[in-house]
DNA sequence: CGCATAATCAAACGAACGTATGAAAATGTC
DNA sequence: GACATTTTCATACGTTCGTTTGATTATGCG
């Protein structure tokens, strides 16, 4: 068999422990007992148990970004020569990442945990190479989209946006707890389509910087 | 002594090491080492470790929400009579929370830890006591100063809102990392500058719901 | 002072942790 | 079918964990 059912499923228990436990607080027992395999299984596959947390974010992340830049790509061309809209753009940005919280809600947990516990230099490391070069590119379409906004608001822009989707794809549970809404199930593209309106026109907002650049 | 040294000091070690290392990894050994007091002392003044998270928590959080609320009581009365802006109610909902994560950047690392460590019914009930009431004031406040705004979206953008502060607020190192912006040290009044833009802008937006109300 | 209460301390408890080991079973290859 | 390799398995090791205990010291107060 060219993929090993025991490491697919180790994979699969591990997401599902890590992003509802965090790595401290699920063991190699739990996601061992849960994948119905050996104790041993993790260090005999991954080498220990950080090396599972690695399989685990690199399995799914450089989907979410091939997804970005290929809906990047397309708005691009769409726009044929002018610059995308930043609509365009932040839809890019945001449905592959929306989506994948819909298909992979214990990843989505997972990653949205993981930009919080960053004291594993892995984490980080895995980032950096997952996501930021993406995500420079990106800055750079918005700067081109939105050329009245200082870069610099810009970049602080996006990790707004970042922080409004990593949060509310994580938990929403507690959402519909405050907002009591009955809508129990966020529609992927509803939930695409509020966060686009929303960061949008954040994006485009004008800064109010009083000019106290330094 | 009315407040007792060793309390004080466990208080500050746990709001330290449970922000940076998660409550599962920050073990009482740490702590009670960084607080130089003895291994028992926690489990003597917080009956557990849970009950340290909890006072570590609630020593601050009625600060923020009281800081709030001054600043929206505030706010309505200076538009005497009529709504406040959309800008003023933000203002008053998001300062508080940069300005105590400028003083006490390990607790608003630890709010922004608990968001996602779901785990502990403990958490879910501190936040719904400490903050959610709070919240509903704020979301009835901004459906009067963007009346053309469903009352739904509001409760949406609210979320946006918090998550992109509490994802600013937790970790800027990656941030500059990112950005490789030199302006390592982010005041709290051009922070909250930056957010009420944005987030005053989006929560203003109108929204694209194709009526596919269910 | 004398005494009750509060606080600190060193030491130890059982449990759970990640990992290592060597034998057993399964699998692929000739 | 025999052999080499890969994968599973039960078991054990050494640590570290949160908590408990009982003695000891400090503190508040008449």
């Amino acid at each position: 068999m060219s993929t090993p059912l025991t490491r697919e499923k180790l994979l699969d228990s591990a997401e599902h422990m890590f992003a509802r436990r965090g790595f401290d607080g699920a063991s190699v027992r739990d996601i061992t007992a849960d994948a119905g395999s050996n104790l041993g299984s993790v260090n005999y596959h991954f080498g220990d148990k950080q090396g599972l947390l690695r399989e685990v974010i690199l399995r799914r992340a450089k989907r979410i970004v091939e997804g970005r830049d290929a809906m990047l790509a397309l708005a691009v061309e769409a726009a044929g020569g002018k610059a995308p809209t930043v609509r365009a753009i932040l839809e890019a940005f945001i449905a592959p990442t929306v989506n994948m919280a819909g298909e992979h809600p214990d990843f989505a947990a997972l990653m949205s945990r993981m930009h919080y516990e960053g004291r594993f230099a892995l984490v980080g490391e895995v980032f950096e190479r997952a996501f930021h070069k993406s995500l420079r590119a990106f800055v750079a379409e918005l700067a081109k989209a939105a050329p009245t906004v200082p870069e610099d608001e810009i970049k602080w822009r996006i990790f707004f946006t970042v922080g409004a989707f990593v949060f509310v794809t994580i938990n929403p549970r507690m959402i519909f707890t405050v907002t009591r809404s009955d809508a129990a199930k966020p529609d992927p593209r509803a939930l695409t389509r509020r966060l686009v309106d929303f960061c949008a026109a954040g994006m485009q907002a004008p800064a109010s910087c009083k000019g106290v650049r330094k």
